[in-house]
DNA sequence: GCGCCGATCATCA
DNA sequence: TGATGATCGGCGC
């Protein structure tokens, strides 16, 4: 297991991961020593779309948090979709989604910034700021890959 | 149109 | 068990 970290806006985004598996993803204010995979300052510097190969651990099993992240993981670059609508195709219930979202092991990776409220943003943590500049980042990203 | 309240359900302590 | 949410939709004002 590895760990390192790198900087997003005013943030630090803590990376653990093993090879291609991404264990852990956090957003703290002080940074960590050590490198995070390529992919990673890729997307935040908005050169990449994708985490490929990389791939977040959370994936893995079949509770219905998974299948959530599953859901959410296919939503593509750009795009948003509405807790409603990842709960229908996973046959849960909304509350679910956001809870999910919530103890979200590997944010960016399960791209719970894509997910949004039926009426607005939804939340985000530990700082909706960091949920607005993703979007922000990938809006602008998308525009330049008709 | 805006705000409150109940429904609903998988985790975690 | 019981409490806890990054929600949704309906109802009253």
């Amino acid at each position: 297991m590895q760990s390192g970290s790198c900087s997003f806006n005013l943030w630090k985004v803590a990376v653990d991961f093993d090879g291609t598996t991404v264990h852990r993803v956090r957003f703290l204010r002080t940074a960590d020593t050590g490198f995070v995979p390529v992919q990673f300052t890729k997307f935040l510097a908005g050169k990449g779309t994708d985490f490929t190969p990389l791939k977040s651990a959370a994936l893995d099993g079949d509770s219905v948090y998974a299948k959530i992240y599953r859901e959410v993981s296919k939503i593509p670059y750009g795009k948003t979709k509405t807790y409603a609508e990842i709960a229908e195709a996973v046959g849960t219930h909304a509350r679910v989604v956001g809870n999910a979202m919530s103890r979200n092991p590997t944010p960016l990776i399960i791209p719970c910034h894509r997910v949004v409220g039926s009426d607005g943003l939804g939340g985000f943590s530990p700082d909706i700021d960091i949920k607005k500049a993703l979007l922000t980042l990938e809006k602008k990203v998308s525009k330049n890959i008709p």
